[in-house]
DNA sequence: CTGAAAGCGCTTACAG
DNA sequence: CTGAAAGCGCTTACAG
């Protein structure tokens, strides 16, 4: 194992002219079987590896693309991470993943440093707040597609799940249950996603002629806690909750043992958002799962199109979320009281 | 916002030379106060972003390090992903993050790709099986660190949990309660990290004159579930289980839902490897925490040393890990029979 | 403190 | 099919 070798090394080694090598390296057609064997065995010799900083610089792509991320720890997330690398590692693209704790500046500042590292693209997830400004910093002229936190005025092709029609699925099959107090528990209103789920869900208790109930409780798991344990302090306790991302989940979950509610008996309780564990807890958890799987194929999609400057027919993609009953949901209790029906 | 700029037409902008353009964006002083307000200012007219690909190409620095992660969607390595990139931004450090789905071919080719990319240094966390293959790609050119998954004779500086320690801890503590008939479900003995894991659990029993009970129960949450419910169908069924991993841990709990196990009145369980939901479970899910700062900050620590070219005094570290009791623990049941007790 | 020049390791027209 | 040369956008000695 020597040192670093260039590729004019390997062009002396093979007896051959630096263009010679590049072009097998590239795959390029037009090299003669004798050639082509002398410079991979003279590569081989010298262990040879490409320097793609080198190359990127004079052909001008990098075949990278960065994905934003903001908040890795979001099984969501996570998952459409995944998913995204492998879609643009069979297309050749390799993938700089960065993370922005939620926080719209370090996001910002995240895709500039993608732009500085000339990544050929970007996937963004936005941050809470502020997009405006992320969407300034990736300016014009770069390829870009916005996942799952999408907003009204969107400049770039978007892919998301149909929130509002998710969201009304889900109050929809809570009424059905009898539940007329229903409360939908969301994280924060500035994010366009939860937005759009909370008019969903508001759409569908206006045709049933109830008058909807929202309640904020901020965006992390313990503020949703405390929010929603007051909630079900209060003596007028709504009979189901619904809530709007897996983080409200989460609290919501301690919540109701902090106050030794019983599920589905005295509250029926659906998840946005499924995830692994929320079959294994007692009573498993009845959610609206997200098409992550979906999500991630459309967004390559739509980047890979713009990286060939295809054509994109249809820019702002939304896929359907689908409903999982569990055990958490059931029918509203009977009017004779909060008492145990178990 | 007009196309891309160059350090050369913010020179001409700024009526300096070159040279002088580049010394302003590195920071180095010796540019007179009244130059450096007209470059900045030109750059900003210009809405001039550096080419940090062309500069690592001269200076032959990226200040980029991979990371390469055999999962991303284990909570696990999620966290210890986003405590270092915090860690290496603060240091002026890009992070590019792989992953390798748990296959290490994947996991050499990402490496390679890593290597190709330039990046300064690596922060390793081996997948199933061959690391060997994945040290010999790496080569020994590169500043690396292995973390969690070393091996015994590992080349490069690593950092891990005290895996004997933690798991001899977690033996001692169902001793303690009075557990004779103890399994350690174990994901797969040829990890090394399991492997220690596994010594640590038989060490504790030993030492209690009892005969270790190790089963092998797979690398996946639904091989480690099937495993599991046969091994509670058995006749002498164990009076507590001990996992391995979190995926372990995951399988162990839907098998004990499938079998109606009362936990912890007849079977009590702890978990290796501690995480959000386990105390949202019920019963809360006993856990020996691992140090996922620490080993983030050490990890970190290793590579920053190696970046920099100093000496490392200690190039293996170990961090302890911490039992954090809940409710699924509990004292062995009587012999007066499996009944129920609550 | 400043600028002119060389060069990082490749790819890309271009001429043969 | 092949090679010699220019050039990608920076950083880095070097001379002044």
């Amino acid at each position: 194992m020597r040192a670093k070798s260039t590729m004019n090394e390997v062009a002396t080694e093979a007896r051959v002219s630096l263009g010679t090598v590049s072009k097998v390296f590239n795959g390029n057609a037009s090299v003669s079987a004798d050639r082509r064997e002398r410079v991979i065995a003279a590569a081989d010799r010298l262990n040879y590896r490409r320097n793609r900083i080198a190359a990127s610089l004079r052909s001008r792509q990098t075949r990278t693309v960065g994905i934003v991320v903001p908040d890795i720890l979001n099984t969501f997330y996570g998952a459409l991470v995944e998913k995204l690398e492998n879609l643009a590692s069979a297309s050749g693209y390799a993938v700089m993943i960065v993370t922005a704790g939620e926080d719209p500046q370090r996001s910002c500042d995240r895709a500039r440093m993608l732009k500085e590292n000339q990544v050929d693209g970007m996937i963004v997830i936005p941050s809470l707040d502020g997009s405006e400004k992320l969407m300034t910093e990736i300016g014009s002229g770069m390829p870009c597609v916005i996942a799952d936190r999408i907003s009204a005025k969107n400049p770039f092709p978007s892919v998301a799940t149909d929130n509002f029609d998710a969201a009304y699925q889900g109050a929809k099959y809570l009424l059905s249950l009898g539940h007329r107090q229903i409360v939908f528990a969301a994280n924060i209103p500035r994010l366009w996603n939860t937005q759009e789920r909370v008019t969903g869900f508001q759409q569908a208790l206006k045709e049933s002629k109830i008058k909807p109930n929202v309640r904020i409780v901020g965006m992390t798991v313990e503020d949703a806690r405390t929010s929603i344990a007051s909630l079900l302090n209060e003596t007028e306790r709504p009979t189901a909750i619904f809530t709007s991302n897996n983080l409200v989940t989460l609290g919501a979950i301690s919540a109701m043992h902090d106050c030794n509610i019983e599920v589905p008996n005295q509250v029926s309780f659906l998840a946005f958002d499924d995830f692994e564990w929320l079959r294994l807890l007692r009573p498993a958890v009845s959610a609206i799962a997200q098409p992550i799987d979906q999500i991630a194929v459309e967004a390559w999609r739509l980047m890979s199109h713009q990286l060939d400057g295809r054509r994109i027919s249809h820019p702002h993609v939304r896929a359907g979320g689908q409903l999982i009953v569990r055990q958490s949901t059931g029918k509203v209790p009977s009017a004779k009281g909060k008492g145990k029906s178990s």
